[in-house]
DNA sequence: CTGAAAGCGCTTACAG
DNA sequence: CTGAAAGCGCTTACAG
């Protein structure tokens, strides 16, 4: 509640010399006793900064806002973390939220719409945003960066290499000895660039690729993966699973079929998180380099603040990596 | 980048009235032919209105803050919702972050801790938060909900029956014909309310609860309950987890060890989430409301920005529930 | 029915 | 070395 009024009031100088002392950036060589008049009445009145007074005045907030699709998906751990940590080191403060929040209409979208709160948002959606707030969001003034391929030429976009990962995962069955290899993802971009991988890992090798089956992210798409995965024939002998929690899912459904992952059945998920580890089988995945694909989403909101061009699109440079765990083995 | 004033002057009116019709609280009966060139212009202009600017003079951001520890932890995905649920429904957007950004001296904590961008904050830590940054919340005077039951009567705290779920995990066991039951948990309070569930459960009982094995939260501390149960002696029939993915890592070390789930030992996990689900053998758990948490976390926010004095600490209402999966059964 | 003006709490040239 | 003043973009009594 105290303002700077107040402090200099107290301490007998003007804001001028108060705003100074908080900042730095004028009055830079105010005598010492001064200095330590105002740290003291500071200090004692408990003053606390106002951020809209700022952010009004300085015509940014210093925020940006990262809005993601699933917040549960333990995938994204890691892609906060590297957010946090560039943004931290620019001077940014992150706060987080689920895109279903971002209804037309909720405070939460008016937030991210409107100006001085937040100085550029990071958004990963899948299909699930309504094409009316996309649209919202292109007209606003505020950057949006989105992680995650985009077509659209007017959207700026970075994203990890998805049809590498795909590849990975199908060139990592092949090398065991697998030569009927499915794949099962969910709609929208990063599951087409992956599969796509696949299908050229297997051309390459002179294996034909079977149509993917496509169902969705959670844990029950995994599940409605295999059954469909069933329905169509012979069971083959591995699949590459675009997205990790339908990979656990999938693992499950096969337990319960009584299916002997890897013994007659190997499962690779994209992805990776914790629960890869815990599961029984461990599963296979390939890892992602979510902690880069933050930084990097947070140079490429640095730059679209500054005006200055960067590269947008795919970044190949850590590559993604495979992590063998025991759901996958040579076929029988 | 339109502002009222611009938006007046192609309407050719005073801003007093742009306001008006952008919040409808005064000039109620302005003229129809108004309000339309207004309607227009603020269309024609893109206009947004600066959240920063409105924050200042309204003395009040429309924003709350949720802190948690562990963002990753599926059981906060109820809590989210029945945060933003009911936060929409008063009036304020919602963003969420982690406590480890809480470091003093981030940008993040600084938003969190000035006045103007964050009306209120809703936190859930454990024991991660360090006592300075506590203090200086304590001392702020932005309101701070903590969900999560506290000792010290200067917080505002709610939580959910912690103690409730744990009797209720042992109880299930016991009607199961178990007689000798561990419980396996964290440090901190929930864990704590949770083992004295137990323990009471126990007693009631007639049987003799073991000292509680302390560990963490996340899977691995599962595995190293495991561990140090096996090092006791001969293990019990049966285990009280503090906390689901500590149950999913339990469950898993098991597997490895080859003790048979839920033959041999059965393990029941406090809290719930889709994973507990999806693991196999699935898990056993006790559902906490935390939905309902979220909700009163809402409504306690409300009235501590009122003024207005609510019922504080434990709410019994929606209670726990129990929810039979595969890894429970009557022993041997 | 509508407008002029004050003021929310800052920062930042500018003057002295 | 320090202060007075303008202004960021709003909202809200108040006057007419």
């Amino acid at each position: 509640m105290a303002t700077q009024k107040e402090i200099a009031r107290l301490a007998g100088v003007s804001v001028s010399s108060v705003s100074a002392v908080l900042n730095g950036t004028t009055h830079t060589r105010m005598s010492h006793a001064t200095r330590e008049r105002i740290e003291a009445a500071i200090a004692e009145a408990g003053y606390v900064p106002n951020d809209a007074a700022r952010a009004l005045r300085r015509q940014q907030a210093g925020t940006i806002a990262v809005v993601v699709e699933k917040l549960e998906n333990p995938a994204y751990k890691e892609l906060f973390h590297g957010i946090y940590e560039a943004a931290e080191e620019r001077g940014w403060a992150v706060v987080l939220g689920d895109v279903v929040w971002m209804r037309s209409g909720s405070h939460f979208l008016a937030r991210l719409l409107g100006r001085g709160s937040i100085d550029a948002i990071v958004l990963r959606q899948d299909r699930l945003i309504d094409e009316e707030v996309l649209a919202h969001l292109r007209a606003r003034p505020t950057p949006v960066v989105l992680v995650e391929r985009q077509a659209d030429p007017h959207d700026s976009w970075i994203a990890v290499d998805d049809l590498a990962a795909g590849r990975m995962a199908a060139e990592h069955l092949i090398e065991l000895g697998h030569r009927d290899i499915a794949f099962v993802g969910g709609e929208g971009q990063p599951s087409a660039a992956r599969c796509e991988g696949y299908a050229t890992a297997m051309r390459s090798a002179g294996l034909v690729s079977s149509s993917p089956v496509v169902t969705g992210f959670g844990p029950e798409s995994g599940a409605r993966g295999l059954d469909e995965l069933r329905a169509r024939g012979v069971l083959p002998t591995a699949v590459v699973v675009a997205n990790v929690m339908s990979a656990v899912g999938l693992l499950a459904a096969a337990a319960d079929a009584g299916i002997d992952v890897p013994g007659r059945f190997s499962v690779v998920g994209i992805h990776d998180a914790d629960i890869a580890d815990v599961v029984r089988p461990s599963l296979t995945t390939v890892k992602l380099p979510m902690r880069a694909l933050g930084v990097r989403a947070v140079e490429q909101v640095s730059a679209l603040l500054a005006g200055t061009p960067t590269e947008l699109g795919v970044f190949t440079d850590p590559p993604p990596e495979v992590i063998v765990r025991s759901s996958t083995a040579p076929p029988e």
